[in-house]
RNA sequence: GGCCCCGUUGUGUAGUGGCCUAGCACGCCGCCCUCUCAAGGCGGUAGCGCGGGUUCGAAUCCCGUCGGGGCUACCA
């Protein structure tokens, strides 16, 4: 155990630790998101601690009816698990706050009967007028304490005129210091902290109480979450306070709040921005170590020489202090180079496994496939094991192998530029050369194809195989031809050459 | 407006007073290799926001300033 692991800790014992990964259940995750979860994972595994999967449901407006499902099915996808949360179930079940609401209820009024939060009658008007008052005179636009103290007839005249009240809660009257796990001593003063909203006029709890009574419930010992949070830690602990006194929570937990995640300009990486959302990952065949991989250096690193890494690397060296705090940009090329290296990480065969459902989706390949299938993935993967960033790019590379050649077409493209008079001819020699061939191994095949062109007909190597990759692979892009051809087999190729030749 | 956070090449970072004429990676450019594309090898490009201090010496410490972001909701 390090120092700094021995810092963070506290007084907990390493197994004692308990994260939390909050977020809404709005559908495929926004990779932003997926470093904060990724984060709170890396930790919790690192000391063998607990990792709560709670689902922050309570704004009905934004959340979809399978997007829960969805974002469990992402994070299974990404190989983030949870020791506690939906379908895994735990000692603070449930885990989803719609299911909690009649603990939020009871807690709000325990807080309200012992004097921690108050009933605001201050109408949405009022409060905006008050609100502009408060900045053209440069002062905290927040909520500026009107109903902390009513008295019985003004609450009766409130009521009486068919208001409803919020739940405020009161704030107390003194600095709040916290070490911030990433950024060290942070410090709000009171008058820049005012009363906030609890339960809204309708009974509907707000985050703002739901999320730190769920923290304190579930016994959380570390916060890590994004930076736009940092100025609503004041008001949690200050509840939090208010709450121990109830006898809920155990514990004020750390916090650590994590860099922001920038898109394009200087804005926060949104749904807009082109690379934000998980599904593009998992369509394009990124390897899901390889985007936990990048995603962790968007405000991390393993080493000062080193940016390629396996999760188990990630789990056994991470460490929220080293997190840097700057807002870091989102820089999809740096993240298809990472995908790029530990693609070429795999071991051939374990590529040729993850190769398979795009094929297949590609309906390039039968599920299962059959042992023909089997034996020709395998004998082409370390064709384009170097020659892809991403999964789907090896199925364009490996399209011709396995395509029917009812459905084998020329891309028209390729087709115009490669096949000239000139190319057909190049075509068509090339075809009477492999005719006459007895074996059909790649040496052979090369063999004849380099005497027919390059010597007999005197093209230069750039040039003489170009016509005849576009004839049999139907691109100008492709593996290596000579084993291409080997692997497309003696009749199949002879066939497509033909083809091209007319 | 107020408060809080942040400020090293295009991007992510290393750097905690001398090892920094600032290292690494991605990108970009060029060359080599080469049946295409990659991969690989070699080389190049570009940075400490600014201004003052402190010090023999500052990217590193202090002050100021500028810039960016977040919060300032009956959103989260």
């Amino acid at each position: 155990m390090t120092e700094a692991a021995l810092e963070v800790l506290a007084d907990l014992a390493p197994g004692d630790v308990r994260l939390r990964f909050a977020p809404s259940p709005t559908g495929s995750p926004h990779v932003g998101l997926i470093r904060t979860g990724l984060f709170n994972w890396a930790f919790a595994r690192h000391f063998g601690g607990t990792l709560v999967l709670r689902i922050e449901d309570t704004d009905e407006s934004r959340n979809t009816s399978d997007g829960l499902t969805s974002l469990l099915s992402s994070l299974r996808w990404l190989g983030i698990d949870w020791d506690e949360g939906p379908e895994v179930g735990g000692p603070f079940a449930p885990y989803v706050q719609s299911q909690r609401i009649e603990m939020y209820a009871d807690i709000a009024a325990r807080l309200h009967d012992a004097g921690y939060a108050y009933d605001c009658y201050c109408s949405q008007a009022e409060l905006d007028e008050r609100r502009q008052l408060a900045r053209a005179e440069g002062r905290t636009s927040g909520y500026d304490g009107h109903c902390r103290e009513l008295t019985d007839e003004q609450v009766g005249a409130y009521q009486a005129a068919g208001r409803r009240p919020v739940l405020r809660f009161r704030m107390p009257d003194e600095p709040i210091t916290f070490v911030d796990l990433v950024r060290g001593n942070v410090t709000f003063q009171p008058e820049h902290v005012p009363d906030y909203v609890l339960v809204r006029a309708n009974g509907h709890p707000l985050y703002t109480l739901v999320n730190p009574v769920d923290d304190a419930l579930m016994e959380i010992t570390h916060v890590l979450r994004g930076e736009d949070l940092l100025s609503s830690t004041p008001r949690q602990i200050a509840l939090y306070g208010a709450l121990a006194d109830l006898g809920v929570g155990k514990r004020l937990p750390r916090f650590g709040h994590l860099p922001t995640v920038m898109g394009e300009g200087n804005r926060k990486l949104s749904k807009r921005d082109k690379g934000s959302g998980l599904a593009e990952y998992v369509e394009r065949g990124f390897l899901p170590e390889a985007l936990l991989n990048y995603l962790a250096l968007l405000g991390w690193g393993i080493a000062e020489d080193r940016d390629v890494f396996t999760v188990e690397e990630l789990v056994a060296a991470f460490d929220v202090r080293r997190v840097n705090p700057n807002p870091a940009r989102f820089d999809l090329k740096k993240c298809e180079s990472i995908n790029a290296s530990h693609l070429r990480m795999l071991p051939v065969d374990e590529l040729a496994r993850r190769l398979a459902p795009y094929l297949q989706l590609a309906g390039l390949l039968d599920d299962p496939p059959t042992s023909h299938q089997q034996a020709l993935l395998a004998a082409a993967a370390p064709l384009v094991h170097e020659r892809m960033t991403t999964l789907s790019e090896g199925v364009d590379l490996l399209r011709f192998l396995f395509v029917s050649e009812e459905e084998f077409e020329l891309d028209p493209d390729d087709a115009a530029k490669a096949l000239t008079d000139d190319g057909r001819a190049v075509v068509s020699a090339s075809y009477d050369a492999l005719d006459r061939i007895e074996g059909w191994d790649t040496t052979a095949i090369e063999g004849a194809l380099r005497r027919a062109l390059v010597e007999e007909r005197g093209l230069k190597p750039r040039n003489a195989f170009g016509p005849v990759r576009v004839a049999v692979t139907g691109r100008r892009i492709s593996p290596p031809l000579f084993e291409s051809l080997e692997l497309l087999g003696r009749e199949r190729s002879l066939d497509r050459l033909s083809a091209a030749a007319q």
